[in-house]
RNA sequence: GGCGGCAUAGCCAAGUGGUAAGGCCAAGGUCUGCAAAACCUUUAUCCACCGGUUCGAAUCCGGUUGCCGCCUCCA
């Protein structure tokens, strides 16, 4: 069975067949760092390191791309804003989304390329679609003569006449047509600016991706992805871009993700209504905010609210808890049982309908609910008096690798202290005492040092509260 | 004006033709010295509204209402 993507250029769920056998080259388009992130922008980082997983579950060697677009008007001006330098902006906020994207349980990408370190392919770039008729010079800027290109609007599905329409494109004076876009901008005046054909300037916004994802992925790439917003015009225009460059497919996949909102509002930088990724996880556990992300599909909206996000954090504790139980069980656990198989069947079957789930469209939500089903099923077995040790690593394997396609971690807890071991020793003489009294106060004590005990058939259990 | 999405229980959320997954919350029960964890039971005759197609629709078609997004920097 192959994985089925929902392709926004064919507007249809696609059989993945990926250009080269076992291999997948995705780009995604990364952020322009001039800011922490907001949860919003966190979600394409989880969503499609959440999708590289699972590509890599089923097989698959991923190559995974992620720029940093790290010179743009936004930059200069917050360079501006702050007296400092575009460059020295650039590598705080990078180092700031390594660090938010991190806490999240995204892995780096294979490559995360600048673009101020591709000026020189960048500028080649626009060479050659000066040379093709794609694009023309202006008072040392250049434009992509949108019109030239004809499927422009093939991946928002608009045609070009309908975007006229839409009016609100300001004609600037140095542009033939109110379509056509900068590939390159001249500096003004004591802007950060590099050297090129047709003076001082900046590479426009486009340009870029289609640039970086041809050197590190090829001409033709299986993924191309980001946030909703980013379809027109951002990935319309690469389109046009490397299209008219190589006369081939640019990606052959386009997946966009919903958005975060707010208030049923779109969160976004402009509206000012947004939450740093960097704020929240102070708050609250990073692996929460994941798991909460997954937990609707990646294409539909979340709304964000606190009381969500604690209503997520029991429910992953749900799972987690139901793991550290399996892990309590196995020291009590025998091989003495007769019925094994029937639980390792049925931990197999949870494992088809996992990949079942996820195999079409990367479904999280449901990929999660089978996750709930493989948490009751393993509770139901620590019900049995007797387990076996083969059945308990079954489900713990299970629970692992699972939860490590979707980034997240069954983290073992850290050991406990002297101090609190001590006192669980002398809640467990208390309790063989029957000095019920001194044991309930023991417990207390220990809670208020957020240690939770519990008392099981097989002995005393703990965890952090 | 063009293009698109969404509307499912108190809340969140799957489900795109075969008779409503899962989670949170709530109630009752079992287990326990008491708890905790867990398990069992209960919780949408119904999927915004109206009409149609069909043996059969939350799912398809037409229409209505409401909310949201893109068309401008934005994940």
């Amino acid at each position: 069975m192959a994985i089925k993507i929902y392709n926004t250029l064919t507007r249809k769920k696609e059989d993945f067949i990926p250009l080269e056998e076992g291999k997948v080259k995705m780009y995604v388009c990364g952020p322009t760092v001039y800011n922490y992130i907001h949860i919003g922008n966190g979600r394409p980082p989880i969503v499609f390191d959440t999708v590289r997983r699972y590509f890599e579950y089923r097989g698959y060697d991923v190559n995974y791309v992620s720029n940093f677009t790290d010179v743009d008007d936004k930059l200069i001006r917050v360079a501006n804003e702050l007296g400092e330098t575009v460059p020295e902006i650039a590598d705080r906020f990078i180092e700031a989304y390594h660090e938010d994207v991190h806490a999240l349980g995204c892995r780096k990408a294979d490559v995360h390329p600048r673009v101020t370190e591709n000026m020189d392919i960048i500028i080649d770039f626009i060479n050659t679609l000066i040379e093709k008729g794609f694009a023309y010079e202006s008072e040392g800027d250049v434009y992509y003569h949108t019109r030239k290109f004809k499927e422009y609007g093939k991946l928002s599905h608009q045609s070009i006449d309908e975007l006229r329409v839409g009016a609100r494109i300001a004609v600037g004076e140095k542009k033939q047509d109110a379509l056509d876009f900068a590939l390159w901008k001249a500096a003004k005046p004591g802007e950060i600016a590099w050297d090129s054909p047709w003076g001082k300037g900046r590479p426009g916004w486009h340009i870029e991706c289609s640039a970086m994802a041809r050197k590190y992925l090829g001409d033709t790439i299986d993924i191309h992805a980001g946030g909703q917003d980013l379809a027109f015009p951002h990935h319309e225009n690469e389109i046009a871009q490397s299209e008219a460059l190589t006369g081939k497919a640019f990606a052959r996949y386009w997946m966009h993700n919903g958005y975060i909102n707010i208030d049923n509002e779109k969160m976004s930088k402009s509206l000012g209504n947004f939450v740093l990724v960097h704020d929240i996880i102070k708050h609250h556990d990073p692996q929460v905010l994941r798991f909460f992300m997954l937990s609707v599909h990646y294409r539909n909206p979340i709304n964000y609210t606190d009381e969500l996000l604690e209503n997520t954090k029991t429910a992953l504790e749900r799972i987690k808890t139901s793991y550290q139980n399996l892990k309590h069980r196995m020291d009590a656990s025998t091989n003495l049982t007769e019925d094994n198989q029937m639980w390792l069947d049925q931990i197999e079957d949870l494992r088809k309908q996992f990949i079942e789930a996820m195999d079409d469209d990367f479904n999280t939500a449901n990929g999660i609910s089978v996750l709930f089903d493989l948490s009751k099923l393993a509770n139901l077995y620590l019900i049995e008096k007797n387990t076996a040790v083969e059945v308990i690593e079954a489900f713990m394997a299970e629970f692992k690798s699972l939860f490590g396609v979707l980034g997240l971690t069954l983290e073992d807890e850290a050991l406990l202290d002297e101090e609190i071991e001590a006192l669980i020793q002398k809640r467990i003489e208390a309790r063989k005492e029957r000095n019920f009294q001194l044991a309930d106060q023991i417990r207390d004590q220990l809670k208020e040092m957020n240690i939770i005990l519990e008392d099981t058939p097989q002995g005393i259990r703990w965890k952090r509260g």
